[in-house]
DNA sequence: TTAAATATAGACCGAATGGACTAGATAGGG
DNA sequence: CCCTATCTAGTCCATTCGGTCTATATTTAA
């Protein structure tokens, strides 16, 4: 699993502090294995050289004032390209971490951290693994398993749950997108019927439409049951 | 950052697999600073037993037939207690990983991996950190980012892009559950206008009600945007 | 500068929706 | 056996919604 050392790895560089740049530039230049091709303060022409030039890796700045690291990750990713993207930052912000990672990021290391560690962190995502210090992985983690919590605690479960069935089916039915036509002739029930249990939907979920039903009903979770992909347990 | 050596780490397994769990039990009383408080090939005793004891760590199998690990784990989550979970599985199948981490896992080994790996997991684990072997944490973020892309995929920008800015935002409120009234009040335009947006929008979404066109705008992620909590980039 | 796209607004009409009732049938729990 | 919950279905009426037009002012692009 280890790369070729006998050719340098290929480097790309972005940050738009041009002093930090110089010097992880150096750094790598110094450790002999590497072979700094561009370098840029720009996330335009940065996301243009990895797309001209191909590298291995390149390495991007988060903390950029304008189109930030997120977007240029997310271009990098879209290019097509087999190169990898090891983020750089300044915070270990979860939230931050979290994005930087969903976007295409393969690593994430802190500005502050040793240099051996982000030559260690280099190696590792060139080599097609993924690398987050054991901080960040568990501020990762924390903030990955929250966002579970957070959308169980959303889910109501109180008004949602004090449907009956057939109210259920219809909401699901709601959901799908169909009319009261459609429901009726669906349930091979009457059309009035089904406007009397979305009337008792309207009461027991304190909507005033049919459009607000659907609408707790998505953001309550009550459609992942169908779904049922990744988005549940 | 390592825990007190002087006490020995309290810990539960959970296994349906009696030999392993036997073995395993084996393995951690030999190393001598692990002290095995309880052992269960059932999840329900198992989950009571983490609820009565309360101990440093939980060794959840994940391929148990019934109610399978991930419930497990969900549930001593919910226990509210401070024990880390450690995924235990024979396969490393993102999708079980994905999930696992998801619910709570702290952790995550494969029964085929070295005991000194699952050593070094559990202590890991217990000392507050994440454990994903490189393997096993590269399927994680393939996973994980595979799942943007296809939230991407099914955005479907084409016919949602062809929207103009006012369309936007009339269907932006729509989504946000009001009518055509709050939306030409809100916007400070006439109802009729309000009306000939939606008309349009109903024309370049090809749905055929406001429910439908509210269901195709989140289900296309146009209401990420605002929520921009962790979902978008 | 013309042409196209956009935002505005109106009329008219039919269909769908929502509110407020009543009410029969059926099933289940106490 | 009675009471309650649920599912069913109806009426009446008002409001909203959706479809199809036309039309004007403004902006943008060619």
């Amino acid at each position: 699993m280890h790369r070729d050392f006998r050719k340098k790895a290929r480097i790309v560089l972005i940050d738009d502090n041009y002093e930090h740049l110089m010097g992880v530039k150096e750094l790598l230049n110094l450790e002999g294995c590497y072979d700094v091709v561009q370098t840029s303060t720009s996330v335009n022409t940065g996301v243009n050289m990895v797309k001209k030039y191909q590298p291995d890796i390149v390495l991007v700045d988060m903390n950029m004032p304008d189109k930030n690291g997120l977007q240029a990750i997310h271009e990098i990713q879209r290019l097509g390209v087999n190169t990898k993207v090891l983020a750089l930052s300044a915070y270990d912000d979860a939230d931050l971490i979290f994005r930087a990672m969903k976007v295409g990021a393969r690593g994430y290391v802190l500005k502050t951290m040793a240099s051996a560690q982000l030559i260690c962190a280099i190696e590792e995502v060139i080599s097609g693994k993924i690398y987050l210090p054991s901080a960040l992985s568990l501020r990762f983690f924390e903030y990955f398993q929250k966002s579970v919590k957070e959308e169980e605690n959303s889910t109501d479960e109180e008004l949602l749950s004090s449907l009956t069935q057939r109210e259920e089916e219809v909401l699901d039915l709601l959901t799908q997108g169909f009319g009261y036509n459609e429901v009726s002739s669906k349930l091979y029930i009457s059309n009035t019927t089904v406007k009397t249990h979305v009337n008792n939907i309207f009461q027991k979920l304190q909507v005033k439409d049919r459009t607000q039903a659907v609408l707790y009903a998505i953001r309550h979770g009550f459609d992942k049951k169908r779904k049922a992909k990744f988005v549940s347990i």
